[in-house]
DNA sequence: AATCCTTGCAACCGCGTTATA
DNA sequence: CTATAACGCGGTTGCAAGGAT
């Protein structure tokens, strides 16, 4: 049954808010609460459909709500958050601290996509458009550079997802089972368990948020910090963090690729085969040819090499904090 | 100075979901 | 269990302000 219409009544007031209603608004949802948003027009005596009133508090009024600039951190968090979980505004204004879901959504389509746009990536999938390979820079090596950038990328965005369910997994069958001291089983494949333990994942995802943040930093000298607008120094700035990043967890992530791949429900990870994973490694690795010797012990991670990550005692902490988070919205 | 164009954002609309009788 | 009401979300629109011509 459809849903009956609320702002058609006659004498329903739309448009702009002027300040006596928001005042009148303000007044009664402080002494009353909002209540039923339906009854509230008429009680606050606002000549506005309920609906309306919502909105206009929600987005505007309430008192936690912070206005004006996105910061440098706000705007990296969504982009990430907008990979992840596309656009489902709300999700993401739940780890935006004062920040409105229809903000954010303004947010996106009036700089943030333009921004990746410019960029080259396709703002929809994260990825290089095909039709711009190698057309922002006219150089088919810097095409072929982002094409691995969203690989990587994906199979980041796939991990993060892919974690904060396992570590779910582990915190549920550790309370509820003592005994249970082996890794997390697979949902969809009880024989897969991950590749490595939660922390070592989380210094593996640590040190991709690193590169991710390296992505908008660039260097202090230029100005490119609110606006990475520059495909060349996007790349060699990715470059030298993956490369850093290779070095030290290749291991991890390759197993973690093989991990993802028996799971059917990522199904952006399907499209990728064991031979994209190994030729990621092989193709990022080019340059120092460490390819066959790249794996190395989770306990000798070295955290400066992700570039601007924190390399504090607390960040550890920080990053999980983080990941609960992203756990708590796509549980 | 006038007009047109672009941008940013508040608000609306319609649909899906949830609650309730 | 079903029908209806209400809520919440995401897409879209409309308009004001500022910039370009």
């Amino acid at each position: 049954m459809g849903r009956s219409p609320c702002c058609d009544k006659v004498g329903l007031k739309k448009g702009p808010w002027t300040p006596e209603e928001d005042q009148k608004l303000l007044a009664y949802i402080e002494q009353h609460g909002h209540g039923s948003w339906r009854a509230l027009p008429a009680k606050a005596g606002l000549q506005r459909c309920g609906k309306s009133c919502r909105l206009r508090w929600i987005n505007y009024l309430r008192p936690d709500i912070k206005r004006g600039k996105f910061s440098l951190q706000e705007e990296q968090t969504i982009i990430q958050l907008h990979a992840l979980l596309g656009n489902r505004w709300s999700g993401i204004a739940a780890h935006l601290p004062k920040r409105t879901d229809n903000e954010i959504k303004n947010y996106w389509n009036t700089h943030l996509k333009k921004r990746l746009n410019k960029m080259g990536i396709d703002p929809v999938t994260h990825k290089p458009k095909t039709n711009a390979l190698g057309s922002a820079t006219g150089n088919p090596k810097d095409a072929a550079t982002l094409s691995h950038m969203a690989q990587w990328e994906s199979a980041r965005l796939e991990a993060e997802a892919r974690l904060v369910r396992e570590s779910k997994l582990v915190r549920s069958s550790s309370s509820s089972s003592s005994s249970s001291s082996s890794a997390p089983q697979h949902t969809s494949n009880p024989v897969m368990t991950p590749p490595a333990t939660r922390p070592q994942c989380l210094d593996v995802l640590k040190a991709w948020q690193g590169l991710v943040t390296g992505l908008f930093t660039f260097n202090n000298t230029t100005d490119n910090l609110q606006s990475p607008t520059s495909t060349l120094n996007f790349v060699e700035n990715t470059n030298t963090l993956a490369n850093g990043l290779i070095n030290d967890n290749s291991m991890e992530l390759h197993e973690m690729g093989a991990w993802f791949r028996q799971d059917s429900s990522y199904r952006a990870v399907e499209n990728m085969n064991m031979e994209d994973y190994s030729d990621m490694m092989v193709w990022e690795s080019g340059d120092h040819q460490q390819c066959s010797s790249m794996a190395a012990p989770a306990e000798n991670l070295n955290e400066t090499s992700y570039g601007n990550s924190s390399s504090s005692s607390s960040s550890l902490e920080e990053n999980r904090n983080y990941w609960n988070n992203i756990l708590n919205l796509v549980s």
